[in-house]
DNA sequence: GCCAACGTTGGC
DNA sequence: GCCAACGTTGGC
């Protein structure tokens, strides 16, 4: 199956992509919506996932990689939650605002802005190409 | 700081 | 099973 392609959003202020990157891999946790549970364990691994900055920054500022597929959340006291492992793939050259991609064509259509809440989305390969061009970088 | 959108909860 | 009330998220 080809590579899926998918977004995440972290409020800088609880975790950053610099933290991110700091800590080398991290777990996905806290993730606490049906839907977005569904995303989440759709990923497999080498998959491609777009890094935004909500609130503050509101920006994809970097892309990261799936490095371990779905697993019981460890930090759900209750329910049957999912993480997954994520590693820092690279960081944009430039960031692409949630301005740019609201206007851009391409972007425009994504789950992600549709669903501002949603914490875990799915893009097409055309949309995650686009923010790439965007960003100024290659993946 | 406010408000809209959305998800969840609880009463009926 | 419906719907109103409430809480949370995130953009502005």
């Amino acid at each position: 199956m080809a590579k899926q392609h998918w977004l995440v959003k972290s409020e800088p202020e609880s975790y950053s992509w610099t933290k991110f990157v700091a800590d080398g891999r991290t777990a996905w946790t806290g993730v606490r919506n049906f839907t977005a549970r569904l995303n989440l364990r759709a990923m497999k691994v080498g998959d491609l996932v777009l890094f935004y900055h909500s609130v503050t920054g509101k920006d994809v500022v970097g892309i990261a990689k799936v490095a371990r597929e779905a697993y019981p959340d460890a930090t759900a006291k209750e329910g049957d939650w999912s993480c997954v492992d994520l590693v820092p793939h690279k960081a944009l050259k430039q960031p692409v605002t949630l301005d740019t991609m609201k206007t851009d064509e391409v972007t425009r259509d994504m789950v992600f802005i549709r669903q501002s809440r949603l914490s875990v989305s799915p893009l097409t390969e055309k949309q995650f190409a686009r923010i790439l061009e965007l960003g100024g970088t290659k993946a």
